[in-house]
RNA sequence: GCUGACGUAGCUCAAUUGGCAGAGCACCUGAUUUGUAAUCAGGCGGUUGCGAGUUCGAUUCUCGCCGUCAGCUCCA
């Protein structure tokens, strides 16, 4: 081993020092203020503390609070600290992990009680002052039997322990204060450094994500290093909370539940509105190469034997009871690709036809576990834009190419945007390696094809095939998963799906499983939030709304609310008795993006003084004519406009 | 499915240690006919999620079931 390290400097000078140099003592040789400020050091891009010994060489930056890297570092320590809290005043807990988070952090702990809100707030109190007594992290790095000793009453850290078969491995410890914990790292300097953090909540867990094992509570916080940075994270979960769309579904009348049918939707006048708009939209998107067919919903378990779902995935299925035999031979379809299989094989394929799209927007039940329901993203009944294209194996590079920038073109009209991840085989699979291989190495390449950058996801692949995921950012920074990319070469040969190739020999075509709204019910649900049920003109229910202002204006607004129905435009009338501002703040709550207001000036001469939804209280509405208005509104909603113009 | 919390009028929420279940909004009726973010008055509305148990008495305590929520597991 070599005894020296070199250190690349930012700027290019190299430093050299012996290994097993703190990078503490390295930066303090650069400047004690740099010292004061330094969070942690990066090594050829890889975070290490500043108490860490160095063992090699490489790019070297030091970061300071100002560097994204830091974050997770103050995090971490974080978690330590809100554990060294813990044990002082619940000395019974045991450890679990903790890890910092993308937003935050957690720990995880043992106890005989589950912890209460009081608790978490004196775990909060106690952590605060843990931070002022600032304890310095101090790392020391241990042997197997001497780590066994140390953590000899914490039996989740002694299981760890066991995971340390290679004995080159390097096993630390960091100790603040009176805690000790078995940790790698990379830690700030002392628990003075954490200053804004705050406790969120409180579940269960299970250990190592195992559901056969016992459950831990887990802890979750939160910590920056500045405050207004700590207050607009807690701002924005306080925003989430408006925006969820189980509350706006409820506020804005579109959609229900009800305990009779859990995980299925009730969509009211409204929301079947909003549902019919965004399936119109995605027909229309469809109309030119796509087939749109539609297939049973109920089928006998056969063809859930040939699929292999019968196999892996009969939990989930809804089964049905035949009468006549007395058995549970049928099952609701929870997908819908053996339907499109079944499609195909019903005729002979020449090699022209192919790439052959079916596209169905039928209903799907999947028997999910009740502890997964919520609102609309996770239900037990939905509708996906599901599409199964057959082609032949050249064609799946520019297949791909179509697909993700049709895909990616759906979610820009909403003003989304996507990343792409790609998945691979996971353990549980349908066919061999070889099969594994190919498909895996023409999905990759047809997704590198597409010049778009991309994560991999090792091990996340459907049982059939790799894919490629898009995950949606939505206005709020939060991720979902929906469109889908799926490469099947398994199915093709279950199904001896088969088409006549240009040597008039057989072929086996190629299957690409493909959703792009993931299903309407968990897009819906995206779309509220994003949008905070302020939904553009194209997609909100009631478009515009028109408001007599007395009785005498009364038969005027009836007769352009027709005007504006004929020409198309989704607009109703509220002429109530009750006084405008009731009106007109019963139609800003609900969002509606246009108020036409209707007094003697306005019916005079044939206009409407126009409510802008957002131009806020205290408007001036500007009058405009009738028709001018409709044909604003009207040329807004075909070009599905995300902003609100015709008012201005 | 697991852990925990919760479930009161259509909605949002109240109800001392177990002692007559309330308010605002919505809805209905009347007055008012309104020029831009909730006009006034009156009224209707409840087997307190469902079912047992303890008790003289249960919204309140106990148990079971259903549902919802936060996570975990799973997942579009």
């Amino acid at each position: 081993m070599d005894a020296d390290v070199t250190l690349v400097l930012p700027d290019g000078a190299e430093k050299v020092v012996p290994t097993g140099t703190l990078p503490a003592d390295v930066v303090r040789s650069i400047g004690e203020r740099l010292l004061l400020a330094a969070v942690a050091v990066s090594i050829d891009g890889e975070v290490q503390d500043l108490m860490t010994p160095l063992r090699k060489g490489g790019a070297f930056r030091v970061l300071t609070e100002r560097d994204a890297e830091s974050l997770p570092v103050l995090r971490h320590s974080a978690a330590h600290v809100l554990a060294t809290a813990v044990r002082r005043l619940r000395p019974d807990a045991k450890i679990g992990f903790g890890p910092a988070i993308d937003d935050g952090f957690y720990y995880d702990f043992e106890v005989t009680s589950p912890f209460t809100p009081d608790d978490i707030a004196a775990f909060e109190a106690e952590m605060r002052r843990v931070t002022q007594e600032k304890y310095p992290f101090v790392r020391a790095e241990v042997d197997l039997p001497e780590a066994r000793v140390r953590f000899a009453d914490d039996p989740l850290k002694l299981e760890r322990l066991d995971d340390f078969t290679d004995p080159a491995e390097i096993i630390s410890t960091y100790t603040d204060g009176p805690f000790v914990d078995l940790c790698r790292g990379p830690h700030v300097t002392d628990t003075g450094r954490l200053k804004h953090f705050k406790l969120l909540s409180s579940a269960a867990a299970y250990w190592r994500g195992d559901e056969k094992r016992q459950m831990l509570q887990r802890i979750y916080g939160t910590a920056f290093f500045k405050k207004d940075e700590l207050e607009q994270h807690l701002f924005r979960i306080e925003e989430a909370k408006k925006r969820d769309h189980r509350r706006l579904g409820k506020e804005l009348d579109l959609f229900m539940l009800h305990p009779y049918a859990p995980g299925a939707t009730f969509w009211t006048e409204r929301g079947t509105t909003l549902y019919n708009l965004l399936v119109d939209f995605v027909r229309e998107r469809q109309q030119r190469n796509f087939a749109e067919i539609k297939t049973p919903l109920l089928y006998n378990k056969a063809l859930w034997e040939q699929s292999g779902h019968w196999g892996k995935y009969k939990e989930n299925m809804f089964l049905v009871l035949d009468n006549e035999s007395g058995e549970h031979e049928f099952s609701l379809k929870p997908m819908n690709c053996p339907s499109h299989y079944l499609m195909y094989l019903a005729k002979k394929h020449s090699y022209r036809e192919l790439p052959k799209r079916f596209v169905t927007f039928d209903v799907l039940h999947r028997n999910e576990v009740t502890g997964a329901l919520s609102g609309l993203t996770r239900v037990r009944q939905f509708a996906q834009d599901d599409c199964h294209v057959f082609l032949r194996e050249d064609q799946i590079t520019e297949e791909v190419k179509f697909l993700t920038d049709f895909i990616l073109g759906y979610y820009e009209s909403f003003g989304l945007s996507a990343t792409l991840k790609f998945a691979t085989r996971p353990e549980q699979r349908v066919g061999d390696d070889a099969m594994w291989d190919r498909a895996e190495q023409s999905l990759r390449a047809a997704l590198e094809s597409t010049g778009r950058s991309y994560e991999l996801k090792e091990g996340d692949g459907a049982f059939y095939g790799p894919k490629i995921d898009f995950d949606v950012t939505d206005s709020l920074g939060r991720a979902w998963q929906l469109g889908t990319i799926q490469l099947d070469y398994a199915n093709p040969e279950r199904f001896d799906l088969t088409y006549t190739g240009e040597d008039n020999a057989t072929h086996r075509p190629v299957v690409i499983h493909r959703a792009v709204s993931g299903s309407f019910e968990r897009f819906i649900a995206i779309l509220i939030e994003h949008f905070a049920g302020a939904f553009p003109t194209w997609l909100a229910p009631e478009q515009v709304r028109v408001l007599p202002i007395s009785l005498d204006q009364a038969a005027v607004a009836a007769a352009i609310v027709e005007r504006m129905v004929a020409a198309g435009i989704r607009a109703s009338l509220d002429d109530r008795n009750e006084t405008l501002k009731y009106r007109v703040a019963e139609g800003a709550r609900m969002k509606v993006p246009y108020m036409c207001v209707i007094g003697r000036r306005e019916a005079d001469a044939d206009q409407v003084a126009v409510n802008t939804r957002g131009a806020g209280e205290g408007q001036k509405p500007a009058p405009v004519a009738v028709e001018d208005f409709i044909a604003r509104v009207i040329a807004e909603t075909k070009t599905r406009a995300l902003s609100l113009t015709a008012g201005a």
